[in-house]
DNA sequence: ATCCGGCTTGACCAATCGGTCAAGAATAAT
DNA sequence: ATTATTCTTGACCGATTGGTCAAGCCGGAT
């Protein structure tokens, strides 16, 4: 008996270069297909036929459809709380947060399909992130939560609910990724990112200042 | 030749009670199902299911998956806006605005599913509705946006872009909607009404008082 | 050059899906 | 009561889907 079964990736070794170079081209092509259709919507086949790739030889990078999804999500997730991370207790206040918000506005702008992946995800239940939220996400706003709340207590900002706050930073940033359609039917044109983020500073920053 | 098809319901007679309550529980049935999996996620055996009612008989009063989501879309969209048709211009700006964004956050509160079914529909580009979007909805904002200009330029308001500003409104009160899962993993329990929709209108409105 | 592991794929399968059909059950009109 | 119309459903169909399998390919180490 030579060989029982003929998927052998799950081994201890480090990646080939072949390895490294198509999990790259698959992931990019399912972020494609899934923020443009969901999770359920997208078809193992599509995603292959965006990657130059026969469906088997997909399957031999990642198992499941759904492997494909979780890594992608765990790929996004990370770096994509980066800007917040560095939100720096230290610094000046509205220069920080003008700072995150326009880091976020510009990140929504140049990946919009993985502010779309996300936000399908969590509208759905987040079924496959939720142990994220809860944990890593959570620690984190809480963290950056408690910053704010001192700027408040030192008299450096106006009184504002920090959570509630971050949230409104988060939603309104994705809000020109997410709903894209809705912002250039409404407008009539396609919305530019600087007019953008100058209205969404203003909105979100001027009720701030310290009396 | 007795009858040609089995499909009379195009017929041009009033509805039935029970043509009207059926399509009642299947149009409740599918936004539960919908809003919970997406167009393509969602499956009419579910639909079916949930509104206790074989798959035919359902697709007698809806021909295809497609017209129950349509029609729970248009249905959802009409009295979606109500709220902003009533932004009155002869009221008094921070009142008015106060309201609108107050009655946002109590529907999204009410009614997350239609929220996060319009939200997913948007998402995935807007197949259906484009047309709506173009049209009504983009008529309807453009006038509104006109009442909070004149406003502005009457010194009644503190200088902001009202188009990006009712994005703004639109963005945060449906996020906890569409991102309960979200707000309450990052919180550690659930969102109550009162608390985010204090903290809404504080962030939203604290910078608009004119100078 | 050969050999061995990783790489690639055509053919295939079981499950699921949207939708059809024909025939019977319930209801309303006369 | 009879008839016509509306309502309801089990059985079924073709298409699509996620995933498997066995066999061949290819490249790099010896």
């Amino acid at each position: 008996m030579p060989h029982a079964k003929t998927k052998p990736i799950v081994n201890t070794r480090i990646q080939t270069r072949i390895q490294a170079r198509n999990k790259e081209v698959i992931l990019e092509a399912a972020l494609d297909v899934f923020s443009a259709s969901g999770f359920r919507g997208a078809t193992v086949d599509q995603i292959a036929a965006k990657a130059n790739m026969s469906k088997p030889n997909l399957l031999y990078y990642f198992r499941r459809k759904e492997d494909i999804y979780v890594a992608l999500l765990e790929h996004t997730l990370t770096d994509w709380l980066e800007p917040l991370r560095k939100l720096d207790a230290g610094g000046d206040p509205l220069r920080e947060l003008s700072h995150y918000i326009s880091v976020k506005m510009e990140m929504s702008n140049a990946n919009p399909k993985a502010s779309r992946l996300f936000a399908n995800e969590i509208l759905h239940g987040a079924p496959m992130i939720e142990k994220y939220l809860k944990g890593p996400l959570r620690q984190l706003v809480t963290e950056k939560a408690a910053v704010i709340q001192a700027w408040i207590a030192a008299g450096q900002l106006a009184p504002v609910d920090p959570f509630h706050f971050i949230f409104a930073i988060w939603s309104v940033t994705q809000h020109y990724a997410d709903f894209a359609v809705q912002v250039d039917a409404v407008l009539g044109r396609r919305e530019d990112l600087r007019s953008a983020q100058k209205a969404v500073l203003e909105i979100l920053l001027r009720g701030l200042r310290p009396v």
